[in-house]
DNA sequence: CAACTTTACATACATATCGTATGTCAGATG
DNA sequence: CATCTGACATACGATATGTATGTAAAGTTG
């Protein structure tokens, strides 16, 4: 029955993971205290200790389960693209969209990279950043674009498409807003094209 | 001698600035003490509290500095350009530099973010957006540009850029890496241009 | 199966930091 | 010169954090 201990364990790591969403998703890392967060899981500071280490273990957990969680939204949209172009603009649109959900810009975009420093060195080396890389390099081999470092492309998009988030989540009309910054970004992007003379449309 | 009293009075405010930058880029906003921060300034938190309102207070101040600077710095950049393209080439490239400053980075950057909010809503309304926005507007009415939305557009590139100096700050070569960023940042760019069969040169 | 060990978690405590409430003294004002 | 305002310090209480210790259940060994 070495099972049950696991489950249990793993039960009690994810009650504090979810409360701990919530909590800073709705407050805030710095402003979230760890005697509600772990009462509101029905368990006390103790566990959180044991399990995470301190308060920046539990958010490195928080952030990893994000990350899981995008890449598997991501992948999914990015695998239905025609073509690796409209993929790729897809996903960059998707994951806009995501940066625009409370607990994915609160945890992962504001809190993150100030309490745990550069995404790149997070326990799942901020997939999302390697997601992105990816594809350019697809795209590169394809012929499809210019030829830059994938890196420093991928970082340069991630971060406007962090940007605009930060825009959109806080603007009168976020909905306009986001119509703006979909506009605006494809703009951009067609600069990474060999061939632009017009923008590709995405779906 | 009202002046002399005023004078006192901006003298221990800019004291305070001066210190808490230099705690808050070294230790970040969160592990920064007030009691030692102020007893740097040769003050305690008494004077901290009568003319900031707070720790969050303070902060504001020292990002509303630390914009003032940036901005006289872009402008005395962007205004030597012998073109407004390359002149927009240029300030997005001095803002890459400066955003992978210390100070900028982890003050302006990282914990202004995460602590006070969207950065457009901020006392000086960042005016390093401003600045972007206007500059694309420029173009648009020369008819450089296609036509986007100038705003959604400067927080695209913004955000671009400070990816890519998160990027750069945290690189192994950060030479190498700021290379690499521009490089591709022009690329990128050159797809804000009508025409753009090459992507244009900066200085 | 009994004795021992490990581990998941709670409780207790020491400490640090924050915000506020209050005090004090220099300088402005009449 | 009497008074008052404001710049700043001191004192205090509240809260959150990390650690040290306690406990009970699960697992291990003879």
């Amino acid at each position: 029955m070495a099972q049950k201990r696991e489950n249990m364990i793993a039960e009690t790591q994810a009650k504090l993971i979810k409360s701990a969403r919530e909590s800073f998703a709705q407050h805030g890392f710095a402003e979230s205290c760890m005697d509600d967060l772990t009462a509101e899981a029905g368990l006390t500071r103790g566990a959180l200790y044991h399990h995470f280490g301190g308060k920046k273990g539990l958010l490195k957990a928080v952030i990893q389960q994000l990350e899981d969680e995008m890449t598997t939204r991501l992948s999914a949209i990015k695998s239905q693209g025609p073509t690796t172009w409209e993929a790729f603009i897809n996903g960059s649109i998707a994951y806009l969209n995501m940066a625009c959900e409370p607990e994915i810009q609160r945890i992962m975009l504001l809190d993150g990279p100030a309490v745990l420093g550069d995404p790149s060195q997070w326990p799942r080396k901020n997939c999302c950043i390697r997601n992105t890389q990816l594809s350019i390099e697809k795209l590169m081999e394809e012929g499809v674009l210019r030829e830059v470092d994938s890196l420093a492309m991928a970082r340069l998009i991630n971060g406007a498409l962090f940007g605009a988030s930060l825009w959109i989540a806080n603007a009168e009309d976020p909905h306009a807003a986001s119509i703006k910054a979909v506009d605006a970004f494809l703009t951009l992007a067609s600069g990474l094209l060999k061939s632009n003379a017009t923008s590709p449309t995405a779906s």
